[in-house]
DNA sequence: TTCCATGGTGAGTAATCACTCACTCACTAG
DNA sequence: CTAGTGAGTGAGTGATTACTCACCATGGAA
């Protein structure tokens, strides 16, 4: 009799799962203080009074989203196995052109840039898993490589947030700012590779002239 | 010519001055929507209706405060003098360790973020006075070096985000995240001069990587 | 003295906010 | 059938918001 076409009430989980999508959504956009629990209702398609059956109180609901939002695993096991063969232009090529790419959603950005800036308690859980996990593996690869005597000798950790500085500019410059690209995303990732490695890359020195053939 | 007396009662450019330092301040805190005009009238010393003597909505006052504050000039003064000279070192070091100083004050990276993410009109003006001219004077100066063939063939624009990417991400960390800093400020900066100019500059040794002569 | 411009305020207002509550509805077990 | 249960809501609540207005205070100039 009743099917899924009719009058389908969505299971409590479902429901929670549409309000933390319609609120993260809002969130972004507009950061917490921006955003009213009547418009995250509205967007979802349920009363007000609902919202508050699922989350107490507003910021809980934000803290769910916070919470929720996880890191993907598929790029950092990307990343592993080309650090296995010490392909040092795909590492850093992988890491940047998964922020860098045509259709990147900026949600989870400004989610975490209003998150930070609204100083919410969460927001270092947040940036641990979003961004903390990316120059941490890097650091460790570049550490890794300056061991082999493959790159100079820098300190891994800043040069990791160097890179990843790169990146993350040029994700604030578009997403946030506005700012026209300039070039391609591929061109645009190429150069700060290029740019990125050719400086870390240790070079038969002028100085001390060592045979290094590879 | 009025004196300076226990009553004296400020003029009406020292009461729009100080309601908009201390606006500033609050907005910087809290964002737009999470700054109260009584918020600012009690820090400013005021009544709230004062307030809307001298601005007659808080957006105009959001907006003045954008509008006034202005960019340094004598940053821009030394890194000419330097460029005159092609102290490729000094121009990158200069302006990495103007943003990179352990006194540095966040309130206008705050703001800039905040009016970016809320969408102010006046948003695009503010980072067009303090970020946009950075790079832009960086890439012009890139784009003679490369000319010179000082340094490698690479888009002037692109290269100038990048190095400026480094030190915006910098500041993001340790000024919006809160991560604590790594190395000194000066050992930061000359990390990423060095890593960024090793990669620019062009080498003797020829293009080809394999073959390396000297 | 009076007049008035300038600088300033206490006490509001209508609108909006996060949040609550008494209640209905749809469904199912006994 | 009826009673119980969880999903859902319309109509509020007091607090807070940006903003207004009628009014006070001070210091010259006339």
């Amino acid at each position: 009799m009743n099917q899924i076409s009719r009058h389908m009430r969505p299971s409590s989980s479902e429901r929670q799962a549409g309000l933390i999508a319609a609120a993260a959504s809002l969130f972004a956009e507009k950061g917490f203080n921006g955003t009213t629990t009547r418009e995250i209702a509205k967007a979802a398609g349920v009363s007000e009074a609902l919202v508050f059956k699922y989350f107490p109180t507003k910021r809980l609901l934000y803290a769910a989203i916070l919470a929720e939002k996880v890191t993907v695993n598929e790029l950092l096991e990307a990343v592993e196995e080309a650090a296995r063969k010490h392909d040092d232009h795909r590492v850093f090529t992988l890491i940047a052109s998964y922020r860098i790419r045509p259709d990147v959603d900026s949600t989870l950005l400004r989610l975490l840039l209003f998150s930070a800036l609204e100083g919410h308690e969460l927001s270092d859980m947040f940036f641990g898993k979003h961004h903390k996990v990316f120059y941490d593996h890097l650091a460790a690869y570049i550490r890794t490589r300056v061991e082999d005597g493959a790159f100079r000798a820098v300190d891994p950790l800043l040069a990791a947030r160097a890179f990843i500085g790169m990146v993350v500019h040029h994700r604030l410059l578009h997403e946030i700012f506005g700012v026209p690209m300039h070039q391609s995303h591929e061109n645009t990732v190429a150069t700060y590779v290029d740019l990125f490695l050719t400086g870390l890359i240790k070079k038969p020195d002028n100085k001390t002239p060592e045979r290094q053939s590879r």
